[in-house]
RNA sequence: GGAGAGUUGGCAGAGUGGUCGAAUGCGGUGGUCUUGAAAACCAUUGUGCCGAAAGGUACCGGGGGUUCGAAUCCCUCACUCUCCGCCA
């Protein structure tokens, strides 16, 4: 959420900042609201006064058993004046609370300008072995015999897939990986809930412009789409003290996406599920080291890749892509020799206080109380870093050998091909 | 699923219609004492909103009601705990 005070403090700023992001809501209209509201609120704190004053003095009067009629009178017409009011108060606030919940986070001043990600810049390639040839993972899975998107269309429908045998073993010696990684970089690995409540996705901004895109279990509850929500709302309306900071958090979870609004976009192989597991990073960091924080993120994510020897790109996302909460999102992208082209695998955000404000999340440092900064990224995307590895580390007429880190977690070196 | 008991400040725990934003204890912070520390003692210590401030207002799980007045009475929802049943 952003801050309304400094909203309007440095209108033009929030508007040409938010203009970029593509918001098209009417931010004055919400300020006059807000000023409206709190003439309200002080007209009708007023009103409440007296009439506590008011109640007080019967008390005191009908202790001494003087007559209390007068001032009975005067109680029920004031709280006559103040259920109104009130009600107008109540309309007002309400309205603003979900105009505010919907309006972006803004961009970071390092962020280039842009409407889609042509105007995303690259900031780095790193380049291990790249063939521009081969068969796709759809394909490689038939010659193993082992991914199977017609069982998972039977089971479930479109958008998911069924893993056997070594691959299966593969995705979760990737998933083993990947967690040890995040240890070893001071994360502290948590189990948490793959259904959530709504406040959880208000808090991390999934909620209320994103339902569409949830999947909903009934009851006010969601499959999580990413394990940033539970992770980060663990500290929603806690209070982080300084010395607490930073904190580091992982977890592997599957994460559920409706992938509304996608249709006929990756339809082919396991690109674009409902659902795939995840390894998320999240950390809540002090507000002056957030930029930071970003960059550690992003070298904990790309050194993954450079673990698996996959040829990827840092990519900083323009301001037209970034998405609805990130002040600044950094983008990995692995290479697809079938797709000739890099694709996403992480993606690594600062927030900076929008979360925490949403949240509730205070940062506690003697006696100011502030929002920490909260970052987070994919570290990685097991599902795309599985297909990376399936088309990267495939060899003609052999199989798809294993690399070199994951050895450890298998007792195989390589998955044969079958026909 | 059935029966019952709860939800009060950072925590524990009083408070059944007005003087209660709320006793007390623990914890926190500041101080006295001490070479230093502990102990002891003294002071202080919830949050949101409006306001330059003074101050006002709201909050005792959420929502609604009764009343001039609600932490306290009524309704309702959520959650927690105990026992029984079922269950990985």
């Amino acid at each position: 959420m952003i801050d309304i005070t400094q909203l309007k403090e440095h209108l033009d700023h929030y508007k040409k900042k938010l203009t970029l992001k593509g918001y098209t809501g009417n931010l004055n209209e919400i300020i006059s609201k807000h000023e409206s509201k709190n003439n309200i609120q002080v007209k009708l704190d007023d009103l409440k006064n007296k009439k506590n004053v008011l109640s007080k003095e019967i008390g005191t009067l009908a202790q001494k058993g003087e007559s209390i009629n007068e001032q009975k009178k005067q109680s029920e017409q004031l709280s006559n004046e103040i259920q109104i009011l009130q009600e107008e108060f109540d309309v007002l606030n309400s309205n603003l609370e979900k105009e505010l919940l919907l309006i972006p986070n803004i961009p970071d001043d390092d962020v280039p300008e842009g409407t889609d990600e042509s105007s995303n810049l690259e900031l780095e390639k790193i380049i291990y072995k790249q063939s521009d040839n081969g068969p796709d993972h759809v394909e490689i899975g038939e010659l193993i015999e082992l991914l199977d998107f017609n069982t998972a269309n039977k089971l479930s429908g479109s958008r998911f897939v069924v893993l056997k045998g070594k691959l299966a073993q593969l995705q979760r010696a990737l998933i083993r990986f990947m967690l040890d990684e995040a240890a070893s970089n001071g994360y502290e690995e948590y189990y948490v809930p793959y259904i959530v409540n709504s406040e959880s996705l208000i808090g991390t901004g999934q909620l209320p412009k994103f339902e569409d895109d949830q999947f909903s279990v009934g009851e006010g509850k969601y499959l999580i789409p990413t394990a940033e929500v539970p992770l980060t709302n663990v500290f929603r309306n806690e209070a982080i003290s300084v010395d607490d900071i930073p904190i580091k958090m992982t977890a592997h979870t599957p994460c559920f996406r409706a992938e509304a609004g996608s249709y006929g976009k990756d339809t082919r192989g396991m690109i674009r599920q409902h659902q795939f597991e995840k390894i998320e990073l999240v950390k809540f960091v002090h507000p002056n080291e957030s930029e930071k924080a970003l960059d550690e993120l992003v070298s904990h994510a790309s050194k993954i890749l450079d673990k698996l020897e996959l040829s990827y790109r840092k990519v900083v996302l323009c301001s037209g892509d970034l998405g609805f909460s990130a002040a600044k999102t950094i983008d990995l992208e692995v290479w697809l020799p079938s797709q000739k082209c890099f694709r996403e695998i992480s993606s690594c955000s600062n927030f900076r206080d929008f979360q925490t404000r949403r949240m509730n999340t205070k940062f506690v440092d003697g006696s100011t109380k502030t929002y920490p900064h909260t970052l987070n990224g994919s570290a990685l995307a097991v599902g795309r870093t599985l297909l990376a590895i399936l088309e990267n580390y495939f060899e003609n007429g052999v199989g798809v050998h294993i690399p070199k880190v994951l050895k450890k977690y298998l007792t195989f070196d390589l998955i044969k091909i079958k026909k």
